[in-house]
DNA sequence: ATTTTATGTCAGTCTTGTTGACTTTCCAAG
DNA sequence: CTTGGAAAGTCAACAAGACTGACATAAAAT
């Protein structure tokens, strides 16, 4: 931090957006105000600085950045995906995931085997060492929601868990249902 | 999305880490499992795409990116605001926050005044037109989460903003919360 | 007068995204 | 059977935006 270690973020004069904020009936529509929605807009700026923390540090000491993180996480979630899968899941370029296979595949983090039935396709695997790394990263940022849940409360994070999937794209929503009835 | 419009990650095996899984006592802890923490932390990695996916489009447009954004935004939440300030906030370098801000003085979207009781600091604005785009910007991130608010409910609400809150470093909570008691 | 603070700048690197061009493989229509 | 297109993956080059380090300037603090 800082000097001061005291955030100031000059006067405290907030801006009045008021025009969607007049509350339409009497009732508790309050948490639709544009100043309740500016709270959690920075809430999950802050808080999404605060998720990847921990893996980073892990991550900077083997210089591996959070795509590698990601890769990892969901070829071990899934092992024997293929790269067209994780490039849905990923949201990327086949050419940006792939230049990250790479490194994990000559690090011997990643397995890639050919297609048994299509030959075009990689299906992917993680070594044994891309196992333990893939725990240990996952662990630390376990550790932290686990502390987060905890002081939450049940629910909490139940809502919390709610309005993630509702801010998501629908077709990921579907994706983490898919799994969810699986596992 | 892809041509099938439905991802299907692999054959649905779940990893079973179950070290921790160990429901310590009969109770409701089961929030707690490592299984319903990945189900969190793979929610909060999607959502945060949808969170910053409609501000994007607007930003691709005036070849703008996030950083930019994130400047107009608390620019515009506490006007007069120092580089300082906001070096603090963004957890960016100031070369870094120093070419966002310059382009965006450049293009007549935030002024930099010298400081009136110290001269060395610099006090930042928005310009009309900087406003106009901070309004955009946050209207179409505001959009989805107004949406994802009144689908999850005023309850789910509450348990999102808590759990946020306890994800992100202390020193981001004691800021956000200052700004509340001012606001 | 010296040191510290606030800011800005230049140069160079790294991660991670992008597009374009290419190979290999598969499948289906002629 | 062949051929042409689609799909999966790879290589090369580039851009945004983060980083570090070194340095400059001005003003405040000591």
């Amino acid at each position: 931090m800082g000097p001061s270690d005291e955030i100031v973020i000059g006067p405290n004069i907030m801006q009045e957006h008021r025009h969607s904020d007049l509350p339409i009936s009497g009732e508790g529509l309050l948490f639709l105000t544009d100043d309740q929605l500016r709270k959690g807009i920075e809430a999950m700026f802050f808080a999404y600085r605060g998720f990847t923390a921990d893996p980073d540090l892990i991550l900077e000491t083997l210089s591996y950045g959070r795509a590698h993180h990601r890769a990892v996480h969901f070829i071990c979630r899934s092992p024997g995906t293929t790269v067209n899968n994780l490039l849905d899941i990923l949201g990327v370029t086949k050419q940006s995931l792939n230049r990250v296979l790479r490194t994990l595949v000559n690090d011997g983090l990643v397995e890639s085997r050919i297609g048994p039935q299509d030959k075009r396709e990689r299906h992917l695997y993680l070594t044994e060492r891309g196992r333990q790394l893939e725990q240990e990263l996952s662990e630390a940022q376990r550790t932290r929601m686990r502390a987060a849940y905890r002081a939450a409360g049940p629910e909490a994070v139940q809502g919390f868990r709610r309005v993630l999937e509702h801010i998501m794209d629908p077709q990921m929503r579907k994706f983490l249902k898919h799994m969810r009835d699986g596992g």
